[in-house]
DNA sequence: CGGAATCCCTGGGGATACTG
DNA sequence: CAGTATCCCCAGGGATTCCG
């Protein structure tokens, strides 16, 4: 089907990466500034935030607005490719959520019979 | 939204993990014995492949089948809620094929632009 | 304000060898 | 065959500092 190195694979990588989900979530359907991410997405470094972003422009997920202004203005937003793997994200943890007392049961089963 | 440590987070990890996406796909309405798993996963150690399959099994979304025979015969299974992950991971990487000429002409656009 | 650069450290993951 | 146990390594990520 697909192998562990391929494109496909280092997209799904990047999307689902622990900082990729939580900024691709926060910019659906707004532009927000570098402060403002960080702000939202909790718990982010400067550093993380500054690569995730990076990485998310190349791959085309997010364009990058930089005004040549002082103090710097610089404004994320999604690409429709990016509001589109949002979306996909999105749902992924929409049905991760609806799913999570099933797991949390199927776990405490787990450790019960494996103690 | 969700933050970067919360239940659904940790089940978003599992499934998308390297080789927890390779496992699921795999095991597609089908039953596998580690053998079977750990020659079409190719790439995967017997380590990862053991602990991956483990994780699985503990969140629910594998059942592991162990005959008490000699030599030791186990098979590997998804249960519906591991079905039901599983598709979703593989729409997710036909997307993620789907896309893959567009993110590459993103890369090299990006590449070209900041040199 | 929006980063880039540096240092440091942890743990995820590979290779190998051994066991029931 | 189906794992567990052990050792080892390095890339991912945090904290801090500096720059335009």
């Amino acid at each position: 089907m697909f192998s562990a190195q391929c494109p496909s694979r280092s997209i799904l990588d990047r999307i689902t990466s622990r900082w990729g989900v939580l900024v691709l979530a926060a910019l659906r359907g707004r532009v927000l500034r570098f402060s403002e991410l960080r702000r939202t997405v909790e718990g982010v470094s400067e550093k993380m935030l500054a690569q995730t972003l990076q990485t998310l422009e190349r791959e085309g997920f997010v364009r990058r607005t930089a005004y040549p202004v002082v103090p710097p203005r610089v404004e994320y937003a999604l690409t429709p490719l990016g509001e589109e793997a949002a979306g996909l994200v999105v749902g992924f943890v929409q049905w991760a959520e609806q799913k999570a007392p099933e797991v949390l049961r199927a776990r405490a089963d787990y450790d019960a019979r494996h103690r």
